[in-house]
DNA sequence: AAGACGAAAGTGGTTGA
DNA sequence: TCAACAACTTTCGTCTT
């Protein structure tokens, strides 16, 4: 596929990340960072390495992007909450009497009954407020534990904030239902994230969040594509370090396999894995199974199946010697 | 010693009655 | 709501490099 990505300069990476300084390859040490703006990722030039994403246990040199995002996100985190708390506390009492307990006017009554009125209307905007508020924390957080692009946020957020207007949070946690629409919002933008990674980050369990989202799905009328092998292949490619012309070669075997409708009902994520690791060996970039499949967040049999699979069907013939 | 392989039993999710 | 089912995982023993 023709990933159309652009050298951009480094203002621009600045400005679109909100960041102080544009960093090296934190794996050849290059300078030469490409935007991609279809998946709203920075890639070394030279490596193909993932820049702008956050991968789980990685050393220091990911704190400090951290911090440059931290910084990037408390413009717009906390006031909100804090400015609006409860000021209408109390409530006015349904009954028509004064504090005395006497029977009141009619004209009082009438006051009283729109008085009743505005502070309902009143409570019910602060209330919506507030869950978007503390949505909006959630939203952060689990975005920069995901290390998830601004627009995939902005995205996420839009969706939550639909599925709060038709209801759909009440009696469920505001948690789950971020990190659905957080799923949600990566597919739609062809950023892979698996529900796995994202519930990771979640109190609610994946059975809870998989819910959430089925129901957002529904609800919403949100038509979100399926995500396909080939989706996935640059991601495992980058976590690997292989080079780019590998994970092409994975992703041109990734669409034979498709042809031939070997892909159906099977892991998206298994099918790259092992069409990485048969383009990998074929250029001699060789990985081990066992790198693959944790690249891919599968195991080493589904890596193994698939491409003992993909090789058979396809007629690929893996070489034996390793270079 | 490490990687690749495959069998067997277990798990969570989907489907169809 | 339940059972059947396919895909995936876990575990483990064996073979290959």
């Amino acid at each position: 596929m023709g990933s159309n990505s652009n050298n951009f300069s480094e203002e621009l990476i600045k400005k679109l990340y909100l960041i102080e300084e544009v960093r090296r390859c934190p794996h050849c040490g290059s300078d030469r960072l490409i935007y991609d703006p279809v998946r709203g990722e920075i890639i070394c030039a030279v490596c193909g390495y993932v820049v702008s994403e956050r991968e789980i246990d990685k050393g220091p040199e990911w704190r400090a992007f951290d911090s440059e995002e931290r910084e990037k996100r408390s413009r717009t985190g906390a006031p909100l909450s804090r400015f609006t708390p409860d000021a209408l506390a109390t409530d006015i009492d349904w009954r028509s009497k004064d504090s005395a307990g006497r029977e009141l006017g009619l004209r009082k009554k009438v006051e009283m009954f729109r008085l009743r009125r505005w502070h309902m209307r009143a409570r019910a905007q602060s209330s919506l407020e507030r869950n978007l508020g503390q949505a909006q924390q959630e939203l952060d957080r689990l975005g920069a534990q995901l290390g998830l692009p601004k627009r995939v946020l902005d995205r996420a957020r839009d969706i939550y904030r639909r599925a709060l207007e038709s209801g759909l949070v009440r009696g469920r946690s505001i948690e789950s239902v971020v990190a659905a629409a957080v799923y949600a919002a990566c597919r739609e933008m062809k950023v892979p994230r698996t529900l796995d990674e994202i519930a990771r980050y979640t109190r609610s369990g994946r059975k809870d969040v998989a819910r959430c989202y089925r129901l957002l799905l529904r609800e919403t009328m949100l038509r979100v594509p399926l995500p396909t092998p080939v989706d996935f292949a640059p991601r495992i490619g980058s976590v690997l370090k292989l080079s780019a012309a590998t994970v092409r070669d994975a992703i041109e075997i990734l669409k034979q396999a498709q042809q031939v409708g070997i892909t159906a009902g099977k892991d998206p994520a298994g099918l790259a894995a092992a069409a990485i690791y048969i383009a990998a060996l074929r250029r001699g970039e060789v990985r081990t199974q066992k790198e693959v499949a944790r690249a891919a967040q599968v195991t080493e049999v589904t890596v193994r199946n698939r491409y003992k699979e993909l090789a058979k069907k396809l007629k690929i013939d893996i070489p034996v010697k390793k270079l």
